[in-house]
DNA sequence: CTGAAAGCGCTAACAG
DNA sequence: CTGTTAGCGCTTTCAG
């Protein structure tokens, strides 16, 4: 069944087809004034007649715009799978683009390969700017990013991006009021399994978590891991749990962390919030799937999505400076601490 | 801080800089034979000396392709973000297309509005090919990527595709041998909580099930529930429990599914697999985190989504017939039954 | 209101 | 080996 691949038709055919020029046609295909009803009938006729489509890489060679813009995940493999957070945040973001009649093209950049192609696709006219998810510090694509002068906008905090629009929660903040919360039902030992720390938001929390404890703060409660992952919290529990055995209270980066934290718990026999309080971060559909249920901050994913999907969209209105956008991430206060 | 967008730098900029003309600098661009090696250098230090990038727009257009392929996930919101094997699927077509240089853009269709940009967007040139995952029937992208004649490949087995390439596991196959090692543990009543029944996995699976059981099959067995989601699994079990109290094996659409499912079978106080025994599909990142872990059907996502990715570009190579891709799905047998 | 013509940035013959 | 010349399909002056 060779579906022949037929000439698509172009705006020649349709002027052809409606007896006027390409100028008209053009004019009509953009809603611009000054046609008159008889041509405007007979192009839209044409059009559906020949089944004309534009091609957009024609118009946007000569508008020097697409009318597309992308979102970049630069997270490692298990993570991009297991955090719901990101799925959400590309919702959000496809629908406030939506709205404007934006294209949201995700791309992923998974290995250093990857990245290489990714800065040059960005740099090669067919997105109009971009929606950054996880950049880390150094980050290659954020440099292309930004030396190229394309409208962009952060999820989160990097700290290298100087000005450029970034919408983000206060995660230093809400991790120190959850701690202070969780220290306050009464728990003397309390810890943290800490993930993520070459990030913005994994060094953050711990800040705030070192912030809430102030004089009480001891290093020694303080387990570090690469990801924001279930895996990383449990293996980072049972190294605590070793450590400190009379560990009354613990704060995890993270829902995955603090499901793989409440496992380990499990494992070692303490009976959750009697023996040990655990609290998380994200108010991802890990939380309730949690048993008991994590008590959490609540992170408004896709209201960081659509919000850096309009920040975008302001720039490339014009505006140049876009302030910092803070969300509000109010804490969840359920039945694990 | 006005960062001053200046224009780019184009093949011309680059031909001047090196005393040469444009046709010699689209050589070397394009890694052409044929180019003595004083130009080549002379061109090389001038594209690094005016920071040249090819313009991706312009090359689509007289090259009628973009080095781009889409990947189109068409889902009700909650399943995209509860769903681990969607992100898996992307990242195995992205490994597959990176190695061959293309650009993964993943294409998001959740409102009716999102569907009708996409058929534009798609129809635009500036996509070279499409995977489609969890097409519906009758699904208006689907036809538009037919009647465009389109490279594609679909991640499952759509109906009304006629001899499309699609890749998928054997969901009724596979269905009916997890259920029948699961009345193989000596169960006398086994239920299935159907999910998806408007999919074609849904539906196989379902059909599987009903293959195992043969003349065993009790209609009354069976509660449908519209998503392959934990929300679903737990409301279509609490029914399937009412109507059938003494049932004592169930088979669950999706791991997902079989969550919910035996959240709903703790709350009613049954022991799992003691009191009921109970499997799920796709051994996604919820198989392990069940209590007990759950027994379930291999789902090879990340391959899915490469091999898919291979028949879209084999059709970009001129192949005209890609016969269907059947990947194994083996039986992961844990402690949920 | 509309046609003609120029040109976006690049590649692809075709002569040299 | 290399320069010249046409376009790819669309928008946009600029004259009518």
């Amino acid at each position: 069944m060779e579906t022949e691949r037929r000439r698509r038709a172009t705006v020649k055919d349709v002027a052809l087809e409606a007896g006027v020029s390409r100028g008209t046609v053009s004019r009509v295909l953009n809603g611009q004034p000054y046609v008159s009803e008889d041509a405007r009938a007979a192009i839209e006729a044409a059009i559906a007649r020949v089944g004309f489509v534009p091609n957009r890489a024609a118009r946007s060679l000569v508008m020097q715009s697409s009318q597309a813009i992308g979102l970049i995940v630069h997270e490692p493999h298990s993570l991009f799978v297991e955090d719901p957070n990101i799925a959400s945040i590309l919702l959000g973001a496809n629908s406030a683009l939506s709205e404007a009649d934006y294209q949201l093209s995700c791309l992923i950049a998974d290995t250093p390969r990857d990245v290489d192609r990714l800065a040059r696709y960005l740099s090669g006219g067919l997105i109009d700017g971009v929606i950054i998810v996880s950049a880390r510090v150094g980050d290659p694509i954020t440099r292309a990013v930004v030396e190229l002068g394309l409208p962009a906008a952060f999820v989160g905090n990097p700290r290298d991006i100087g000005d450029a629009a970034h919408v983000a929660i206060d995660n230093r903040g809400s991790a120190r009021e959850i701690t202070k919360r969780l220290a306050g039902t009464g728990r003397r030992r309390v810890g943290m399994v800490a993930a993520a720390l070459d990030r913005d938001s994994g060094a953050d929390r711990l800040a705030g978590f070192v912030d809430a404890l102030g004089g009480d703060f001891d290093p020694q409660l303080v387990e570090r891991v690469p990801f924001y992952s279930f895996s990383d919290g449990k293996a980072g529990m049972k190294r605590l749990l070793d450590r400190v055995p009379d560990i009354d209270g613990v704060f995890a980066s993270s829902d995955a962390v603090a499901a793989g934290a409440i496992e380990a718990l499990r494992e070692a026999g303490r009976r959750i919030p009697d023996d040990v309080g655990i609290v998380g971060f994200d108010d991802s559909s890990w939380a309730l799937r949690c048993d008991p249920p994590l008590s959490t901050v609540h992170q408004p994913a896709d209201q960081l999505g659509s919000a850096a999907a309009r920040a975008v969209l302001a720039q490339l209105d014009g505006q140049t400076f876009t302030a910092p956008i803070l969300l509000e991430s109010p804490i969840v206060w359920r039945e694990s601490a």
